[in-house]
DNA sequence: GATCCTTCTGTGAACGGTCACAGAAACCCC
DNA sequence: GGGGTTTCTGTGACCGTTCACAGAAGGATC
């Protein structure tokens, strides 16, 4: 296939008004939904868009109205992770089925170096997208401070840095991690130890704290093991360092699934039976922890619905209809029991 | 959709040539690099963006260039599988890289039933994409012929129907399902099954001739179980019914690495060994394959190079350099050997 | 029958860029 | 100094919509 050529000119507005007998403005009005159309005028319009195999021109009516029916979901996560990880991936999937329910389209930008940061910055500024639902932010993120500065309808899914105004919804982490090492050290565990990650964003650094506010004085800072990311390869890595710390270590709490997972496979390798020896919990309950064996006890977070309230509650911000508290909402969590403790 | 207030009117290409005493056609030339402007005038320009923040509005270029900018990446999935597999993941990554580089934007569409095609359809009619990347297409999928229709520049990842003449880009699935089932046949196994998937698809129905190929008279049409997808849980229940059918088997063609992760879990809790009991191979290396207990044996596929691939030949459409040959291009796929053979 | 709604329609001016064209200025060569 | 390039600049038309405004037609009310 060679020479883009000239592009056959596609019908416009002009010409579906020329073939209905009507003007530009009355069927702008049929496409709008407007009232005050004659039965017959509209029904002639239907037609002749029929007729013509008219599709409006979204970057004419983009510049017209100044709106770009566009909403970024924007991940401040390596690229891998990004599609690695199942809870990013449904909270995109429940931004996505809002937002293309209400006749916008998701734009996904991802953000993994300072170039990128620029660049969708720049994008932003654009007017590509007339609003955006921001995951992961990092507490110090500069994305921020240029939303803010836009004044771009923004929600955050996560808790942001406490001077930020922008809302957000998020679950309680702390009380989330709280509630699951209770349950672990209620099944009899002595030694528990804790692989964290991502303690620059508030959902690390919160699941640390409800971890040790659960264990009160028996927590011991020796058996937390930190981590960049909440990867498969830093639970494998990170359960062999605990190991090594304390080798009668009989109770761990993983601060995601996917680390959970590697850690269970370390188990494994290490000979240890789980949950007879060690009992290991994870949080997200995404698709890792029905993969694991033996099956995860975690902490269920509903992520499609932090998607869809995140994208819900941008496009209330964009109809202006937005409740004028900027504080964000907490979705429920709770503790799912299966097989690994 | 009511009042979505006034957005704080942004400097347009007139209010920098006002600031640059200029006219707006210099203007425009300095944005788009072009030659035939002084020093100066330039100079001017460019401290007079800064000043006054200009930054470009894409719907109006859009609409007086008659170009978007975008390329869409179509894929033909259950949202679920887009994120759950990494191979679609990589070849996301990839045709981003090309993409972005050459600064287009890459939107995701996904379509996953009837309603999301037809809404697709209206997308790419509606000139919001200059071309587009499809993945996984069904051999009587109806967006090929959309889009034979509105001749957009496309490209498509895997070979397809035989009628079409859309340029494509691939590996050769039959030869590398050959070659890997050659490779199990050579570690002596005797009774060798297959679990193949996506036979509406020619990556499906090339694998499985691959390994009918590879075994000659030995194939046996009950050792092969059927699957929708490729995904783990159809790798559980089908390594299940394998071992239900054929209680002897002591080879295994996975028709992905997440089939194949499904199968040797499905195997582990039989009480078979791998590989000394059963050899087990997959397909894709994925990240699924090092994710596995063996390390999997599988075909290297080079997903990212193919996204690059198919990026490149979409942007070489737009450009009109395509080479004439409407034929597609064939990756090179290499047998990696791991711990499960 | 004059007045006032309500319903419906057409028109011109944006929206913010690009592009072709015309013309000015500078340089070169004889 | 006249003619021909080459380099640089400004202008008006246009891309395909929406939107505000003006005005026509028809019905109801006095």
């Amino acid at each position: 296939m060679s020479t883009a050529g000239p592009r056959p000119r596609r019908a416009t507005i002009r010409d579906v008004a020329l073939e209905a007998g009507v003007s530009r403005g009355t069927v702008s009005r049929v496409l709008n939904g407007e009232p005050y159309v004659s039965a017959q005028a509209r029904e002639a319009i239907e037609r002749a868009v029929a007729r013509v195999g008219y599709v409006p021109n979204s970057a004419a009516r983009n510049l017209a109205t100044r709106r770009s029916q566009a909403i970024g979901f924007i991940v401040h996560e390596p690229h891998e992770l990004f599609l690695e990880d199942p809870n990013i991936g449904a909270i995109l999937l429940g931004a996505n089925r809002v937002l293309s329910g209400s006749d916008h389209q998701m734009v996904s930008l991802v953000i993994d170096s300072e170039r990128d940061s620029r660049r969708v910055a720049r994008y932003l500024s654009g007017g590509f997208v007339d609003g955006a639902v921001v995951v992961s932010a990092r507490q110090d993120d500069t994305l921020l401070t240029t939303i803010a500065r836009l004044s771009i309808p923004a929600t955050l899914v996560g808790r942001p840095p406490a001077t930020s105004r922008v809302p957000w919804v998020g679950i309680d982490n702390k009380g989330a991690a709280r509630a699951i090492t209770e349950h672990l050290v209620g099944t009899g565990r002595r030694r528990v130890g804790m692989i964290a990650a991502a303690l620059d964003r508030d959902s690390g650094a919160d699941r640390l704290a409800g971890f040790r506010d659960a264990l009160g004085p028996a927590f011991d800072r020796r058996l937390v093991v930190e981590n960049q990311l909440y990867e498969y390869t830093a639970g494998r890595t990170g359960m062999i360092e605990l190991l090594e710390r304390e080798p009668e270590v009989d109770g761990v709490f993983a601060a995601s699934d996917a680390i959970a997972a590697g850690a269970l496979d370390a188990l494994r390798a290490a000979g240890r039976r789980v949950p007879e020896d060690v009992g290991v919990v994870g949080f997200d309950d995404s698709s890792w922890a029905l993969r694991c064996q033996p099956l995860l006890t975690t902490v269920h977070q509903p992520a499609r619905q932090l998607g869809e309230a995140a994208a819900a509650s941008v496009l209330a911000q964009l109809r202006g209809t937005a409740t004028d508290e900027p504080a964000g909402g907490l979705l429920e969590t709770h503790v799912v029991v299966r097989e690994s403790t």
